[in-house]
DNA sequence: GCGTAACCGAGACGGTACGTCGGGTCTTCCG
DNA sequence: CGGAAGACCCGACGTACCGTCTCGGTTACGC
């Protein structure tokens, strides 16, 4: 991945009054690099702008912060996982967990750096205010998947989807957070059919 | 809260060879009032021996680093939550996600401490131990409501309890994180029903 | 005086391949408010072009760098400070010191740009070059006051022109640069009066 | 000078709470040899720190701005110049102007360190108040000369002193600010002898 | 009379330095 | 020995300018 920016060496100058797109990459090659290397404390924009021999006022003309910065590192990572339409619900939010939470998280350098994302968000007002937002637009996607099944008459028109969707989310939030991916995995079809049929037996007293 | 710190202003050192009581109250009132005040932004160890009239190796003599400091604040105010045994399995589980969980967070520091344990355990290898050790002690008390169900034969003897608290605290911490308990409140019987009864309604294909 | 720049607001493009006037005069228009409105830390390359709404490398173009646009700035207000060839040695240097040194910069916005121009001059091999130039020129104009008067005979033919006027400027440039321009109006007869009568009432022992 | 501080290495922690002497010497001594290597241009706060192996906020501690620093170089070097008295005031003056001016600047560092310190005070009015109260501190001494010289009667008594000692200096800071110290050293006397006596042979018309 | 060369504004680029903040370690001194 | 005090080195922060570069557009001149 970085062995074009690393090839490119030493001249990567303004090429006029517009965003040099090398420069972009180098950044976002060098932020991820930082972070699949030394972790969440490695990172720090004075090493992303060491590393990809830029200057800090780059980075800061581009991204606000660190936490905008990783969310792009993030997105550029999260290439087009297309939801892969099982014509269940069932299926549809095992796939919603499996592909686009925890095993995405667990498969490559994301989870990480959601982790990084998601600690930062609660230091500081702008990550927060760009992690809500991102929230929202991807829990916006996962939403059709409820939309879809009211359609074909698996749940009730009035089923609350931000709820569901909401649990479902939560629970590879936390297993993130711990750094319990690996065991989240065994558990990816328990989780929807309890959230979709609730604990098997039960019987209220 | 601070009062008994702030009036004894310019006087406390050492009181021997054994840790000062009075300094340790002194610190952690500190901590407590710089989360309160300047939320997470404001925590730092040199702040808080600023305001406590402590020095910083006097903090670090007996908290290794922030993450335990804070945790040790967040115990400070979770005084004797106790159990209020509802005699039902619904009853047990709405009252720990609210008295112990997003009740609990809203209406105290708390919610803003354990926010930042949690961002700090992102970061810091010693913070996420920390936080690991506390979570499971807590889930182990919190396990006992399936268990206590489970007797009563509400639930089968095979169900995952462990799985069900995970879900229940997950729900707690995502709206924690993303700064939306007040919303969540509202939701609290419906999450424990959706996951004790599943989605009202559903009907598989 | 920027009225004129002020007024052409927003539309000043190139006239062809030769340099434009009016972007010079805007440029030059803007360092002097600069310099006139927050001294000389307000100076710089970047606000003058911000200010004279000119690209970076319009000014670069023109201007090498910095001390070259301060003396051009200083020269442009040095206007035809003729001699007032008053007959006498005493008169000549008097005026001299006068209209052409330290009431001349107290006058104007002229002590402020010199004291930027020896202040630049100090770190700068090019501005001490153009400093340089400029004293040597100055001075050779200067140098004509004791000619008339060793052509009058007022003094003998070997007296060291040059000396006497370098000592002239030096008190002059003394005063500027510790800020004494005020104090040393009142000075300059007295000063004129040591340097070709010695100090009054001396005797050797 | 830095031999010391170069074999030290890599060792200098705190030693408690009070000014580490080695740390200011090595700051000084590292300050001393950027100038003597870069000249003015090489000198900054940063590049102090580097060399030194101390921290930037270190620096900051103890010296509030760069021109600071600088006089401190300078009146590290500016070792017990004591006067030689002559007995006479010529003789004074030229030692003045010699050994503790122009001669003394040509011999050392000095000279390029004061020039930096000149340059710093046009731009900045704490170094402009810093140099201010050195200026007045060494005046007072200088205008010692001219009181001894009253008491022998060499010179009436309401001879302006301070005004002579202000030629002398201003002659020394113009030379030096222009970097003719060399050619300079050859006016020495011809300068004290101008002040002193007037122009030789001047006969006012 | 038309291409082209130099100018213009704009602004991004890699850098260096600024002055500040906090981290974690160390030593001294007092009680 | 405990605790305060605070200095130490280190490194990151976010900002300001530096001087260079490329761009797209605009004349005026020379072939």
């Amino acid at each position: 991945m970085n062995s074009q920016s690393e090839n490119e060496q030493l001249s990567r100058r303004s090429i006029g009054a517009r965003r040099n797109p090398a420069s972009q990459e180098a950044i976002l090659d060098a932020a991820a690099d930082l972070l699949r290397e030394n972790g969440i404390a490695g990172f720090s924009i004075e090493a992303v702008a060491r590393r990809a021999r830029a200057g800090k006022p780059t980075i800061y003309r581009w991204w606000p912060n660190r936490t905008v910065l990783m969310l792009d590192v993030y997105k550029r990572f999260k290439t087009a996982r297309t939801f892969s339409d099982t014509g269940s619900l069932r299926g549809d939010l095992i796939g919603f967990l499996d592909n686009q939470l925890i095993g995405f998280w667990r498969g490559s350098l994301c989870g990480l750096v959601y982790r990084a994302v998601i600690a930062e968000a609660q230091n500081d007002v702008g990550a927060a205010e760009a992690l809500q937002a991102y929230q929202a637009e991807r829990k916006g996607v996962a939403v059709q998947i409820i939309e879809k099944a009211k359609a074909r008459g698996e749940v009730p028109p009035q089923t609350n989807a931000m709820l569901i969707i909401d649990m479902v989310v939560s629970y590879a939030w936390h297993q993130l957070l711990l750094g319990h991916l690996d065991e989240a995995a065994g558990q990816i079809e328990s989780v929807i059919d309890t959230i979709l049929s609730g604990v098997a037996g039960y019987k209220p007293v």
